[in-house]
DNA sequence: GATGAATGAGGGTTCATTCAT
DNA sequence: CATGAATGAACCCTCATTCAT
């Protein structure tokens, strides 16, 4: 039993926090949440919340770079599993996204919070930008290889065709986001997919 | 003399705040940017802020509708332009967002302030539903003035292709808005569009 | 026809003022009671009541002038009706005063806002401390009257008992204001006073 | 160590703001004595007010509060030493209460805003309709004790005079309160009394 | 005389952050 | 390590008063 700090719980702690955050955030707005909320729901103290994050901003920042890591680490799993077809990986990944988002929408929240936020604050925007450039890129490599699998026709702008696939699937969220009723995002999410593919 | 309020007076002031609101909270955003901001802004003081708006939130309601009906009115005009080919229609009105948005992104980062709102505001909400189920309204009629001019193949799902459409539409804007310098919104959002019409 | 103003039509809106200022002071408070609710309450506009008054203390203290006077006036009245026997005149008074605070308490809810003013503002006080000691004084002569008559016994210390009877009346009167469900005022009134002569 | 909040502390901290909040009411009335005011008087930050109390009505509420049960529980302790005669009781307390005054009457001033508060707030309205049942009731019992020793006439309405007691009590204070030069509490109220049971 | 738009001081309240325990 | 009492800057909103028309 070591004297000094366990890094194991001091991880665990942090990431209580930044959970409670998540769900304070989206519920209230960055602007609308106080840190003694977030601290309430992590169930620590508000003394406590500054032993990890320096502030605030801080926190937010946390929660921006741990968002961003995750969504890119599922985007290179899917890269890596060549021994899958292209189509069928990037449906599985639509699939994927869409019965998060629908089981959650509290990062989606967050997420419109963070683009607003992107305007304003040049951390969160190269952050934001450095994400999407990796996005694009994640989905560039994976047309390349069904280009090399004959599944994309040889000629295909794969660059373009990435940012347009990143474009079309980040629309159909906020269509979703905004209208949940009126757009069924666990079947458009797909179909678009499917069309857009069929369009290269 | 006014004995009796000046109506046109009255609406001048109005727009005038409104468009020191858009100003200041593109900058700010909504929960950062203080009413004294905006009344300087817009060269009046505190108070009169407050003769013409009940609250902030009103303040930001009324900018919300008129961002929306402004975009609309745009749409409808479209709309009604049978003489041009729907095409070209479209074109135009790519072209016609990206140039505005190029020239001053301030709408832009409100939208995004929007976007987040609606997450907990319902009225916000109710209003950006209204605004995209117009929007597709608008996009399919469209369509269906293409397939009647023969511009779009006659079977297409002309309601699904309204709904991706919009979506990719706001996708692309997404991506610029986080990065101008590696999206190319003015070639970007025709291209999309263009090739979103060749694969229909 | 005068071009200087009516002093008739000058009077006439003052009076008007102060009637609106009187229901809306009873409803609000002195302090919670905006001038612009006055105005309108009075059927004139914001700047009109500043034609009247020169400010809010003002006004309040036109109120203050207002009331006193009145009261005293009718103490006074009372007062010079000689024929009336001493007992008959103090209760037509407790019946008169009793009947008309049952009918609108609204003069009553703004005594006590002036008594708590009385506490603050020196020209209150000095104006209910003058009122006050008017106010014994006319009960003093009145039963100075009594002994006169006979009605009142000869050793009495009328000085004393006048105070007392101010002092009675109004401690009736506040309880009825707290709780007018638990005291009868237009029958307790009387009764204290018919008790109060006996006592004598 | 503050791992658990202090209660004693806590406790003080309460007790010192709303001794501030006397003196400063008192001295300003509830409108016109601001928050910051109080705070500076009770030697702490204004934000340290709101760990206490939740607003500033509750605030006034509190003190309400304070100010009755501390009058009730002296009277109820009058109510039970039946050993001393009745009148004695109520000569000491006429003198108790006409001497803590005249040392300090911010309780009386804040008493009258009390008074005013009611005519609009229900929740003040209610609490000193219980008061001053409470009081009449206490009262009461004393007359009713008197009746027994024989201090008072067998056929006496103790209940009506018991009202008459504190309105007569009530009223005299007021006369003080406005013009304390003109009437000597220390000796009214006990000579108010006196006549008063000597009336019965 | 009368109006009501405009001003800006002022006040209630919130909350990020600090720090003694 | 953890706590939560304390601080005070900041912000929304109100309203008494002024004055151009």
């Amino acid at each position: 039993m070591p004297r000094t700090a366990d890094p194991d719980l001091q991880k665990e702690r942090r990431e209580q926090i930044l959970a409670a955050a998540q769900v304070v955030f989206a519920e209230h707005g960055f602007a609308d949440a106080p840190m003694v909320t977030i601290a309430k729901q992590a169930g620590v103290s508000k003394g406590t919340v500054y032993l990890y994050f320096a502030s605030k901003d801080d926190l937010i920042a946390a929660l921006l770079d741990d968002f961003l890591a995750e969504s890119l680490t599922y985007l290179h799993m899917l890269v890596e599993q060549k021994e899958v077809r292209v189509r069928d990986r990037l449906t599985a990944y639509a699939e994927a996204v869409s019965t998060q988002m629908a089981a959650d929408s509290s990062m989606l929240s967050i997420a419109y919070e963070f683009y607003a936020l992107a305007a304003r604050n040049p951390a969160v925007r190269m952050a934001l930008q450095t994400y999407f450039s990796a996005y694009g890129q994640a989905l560039e490599t994976l047309l390349l290889q069904g280009v090399d699998s004959g599944e994309v026709a040889a000629g295909t702008d794969v660059a373009a065709a990435a940012v347009m696939l990143v474009a079309l699937l980040e629309g159909v969220t906020l269509l979703w986001f905004t209208d949940p009723d009126a757009v069924d995002i666990t079947a458009m999410l797909p179909a678009a997919l499917r069309q857009f593919l069929n369009s290269l």
